[in-house]
RNA sequence: GCGUCGGUGGUAGAGUGGUCAAUUACAACAGACUGUAAAUCUGUCGCCUUCGGGCUACGAAGGUUCGAAUCCUUCCCGACGCA
């Protein structure tokens, strides 16, 4: 629970039987937040393509910002002085901020390559060995012991992001939810280095802890579990940060596709039952069920909103790409049973012609569906949890999605 | 009728004797995207291929040259100017 036991509350409902799955309910300040839960991100303060009615169209129950882009633009304080990111997009639900940590791997390890947080075991590139020296590459972010120093993309200019620094910036954003400032290693890295690399966050997540209680407030902060593919040291790290008295936890850094179950579950054995936990930046449907079924209760994913503006949709039976020729002349919605307002007033036709025209509408029709389509299937997989149907509704689901994907 | 300038791959538009199957952009086609440097990025884009290469191409037909999208001749077409 939480350590005043009054602002943030977590209940269980029910339990999976025979794996660690659970559906609850997390209040916030702004309202409950039913789990499991997909979180809709909005970096800047805004679900990109999307207003906020859209969002909660689509079924959204709460929003993620990030510390490091609302920091640099518009300022912090100008957010705080809005009223909080809430209030200042206009999103009178739950919110959230990320640290900044993702950040620390965006904009560094993976900056200027084509290197993803999550790899494929079958994919022999994406696995080095050793560690190489590539120090001298060009990376927006560098990695010092007390904190990072990022060169801002849009003027260059310097910024040094302390675990301190990022507390401040997250109560200014005034978020309901906030993250412990972490380090979002590459996959990339050796395990010496993500040895390091956890002993820095760990650290860190301590002195986000005691900056969040010196600066006081009614937000709920989360610590984040580190520790890469690594079995050793993702239960070191859960044992570690869920020992601190956090409010929820979230689970971050890189994974392989084909082992991504395996680490949750680590984790979650671990971590306190009684917190939520948010798997960070996760969110194909496959990983929903294999979260959810490892105890998952949060995720965000730039996926649906990503996807949606570049063209790829979600369906039951896989993604499609809609620009592909075959859509042109296509005049079914993209599921006839989506309850999406996009499958309830065009056609895939219709929609493929947007794109093909670079029509701004495209982007914003395909990622209502997307969000909708994601958000929704978490919350089936939610009432499944309630129904005693979860594996049912797993098999179901997967047996059609992969199929065709 | 005379003169001038033009006719290049789906389009626009480079190239003006060899390194040109032809820069580039757009279109087209396919793909990628997992705590958003992203309404972005990558690949293909004459035909055939055992991926080494082979073949046909820059309005048409001839010609000059070791070699032509590039030079010459004639013809066809377009724009403009003069009659």
């Amino acid at each position: 629970m939480t350590r005043e036991g009054e602002f943030m509350n977590f209940q269980i409902e029910k339990k999976l039987k025979n794996s660690l799955g659970r559906a609850g309910v997390l209040k916030t300040p702004h309202g409950d937040i039913l789990t499991p839960a997909f979180v809709a991100v909005g970096t800047k303060a805004t679900v990109k393509s999307l207003n906020p009615e859209q969002v909660r169209e689509a079924g959204t129950q709460v929003v993620l910002g990030n510390t490091y882009h609302l920091y640099l633009q518009p300022g912090d304080e100008i957010v705080r002085d809005a009223g909080g990111i809430g209030k200042f997009m206009n999103w009178p639900g739950p919110t959230m901020t990320d640290s900044g940590g993702f950040q620390v791997f965006s904009l560094g390890a993976a900056y200027g390559k084509d290197i993803s947080k999550i790899t494929k075991i079958t994919d022999p590139s994406l696995l080095i060995p050793e560690r190489f020296d590539d120090s001298d590459a060009p990376r927006l972010a560098k990695i010092g012991q007390d904190g990072v120093s990022f060169k801002s993309h849009l003027d260059g200019s310097i910024h040094y992001i302390t675990p301190e620094k990022s507390i401040e910036i997250q109560h200014n954003l005034g978020a309901d939810i906030i993250f412990a400032f972490d380090e979002c290693t590459s996959p990339a890295e050796d395990l010496q280095y993500q040895e390091e690399a956890l002993e820095r966050t760990h650290r860190w997540a301590e002195r986000s802890l005691i900056e969040h209680r010196k600066l006081g407030g009614d937000s709920a902060l989360f610590g984040i579990v580190q520790g890469g593919r690594d079995e050793n040291l993702r239960k070191k790290s859960a044992k570690f940060i869920g020992n601190l008295d956090f409010d929820g936890f979230g689970i971050g850094g890189s994974f392989a596709k084909e082992d991504m179950s395996t680490a949750v579950k680590w984790v979650n054995e671990i971590l306190p039952e009684e917190k939520p936990r948010h798997l960070l930046g996760i969110g194909e449907p496959e990983d929903l069920f294999m979260g959810i079924e490892n105890g998952v209760d949060l995720f965000d994913c730039v996926a649906p909103t990503r996807l949606g503006r570049n063209g790829t949709i979600y369906t039951k039976s896989g993604k499609i790409i809609i620009m592909n020729t075959k859509f042109r002349n296509d005049f079914e919605p993209i599921e006839k049973d989506c309850g999406c307002y996009t499958c309830q007033h065009y056609t895939k036709s219709y929609i493929a012609h947007l794109f093909h025209g670079k029509e701004m509408l495209a982007g914003t029709l395909a990622s209502i569906h997307n969000l909708y389509f994601i958000v929704n299937l978490v919350k089936k997989i939610r009432q499944s949890i309630l129904d005693d149907k979860f594996f049912e509704f797993k098999k179901e689901f997967l047996d059609q999605y992969i199929k065709n994907s």
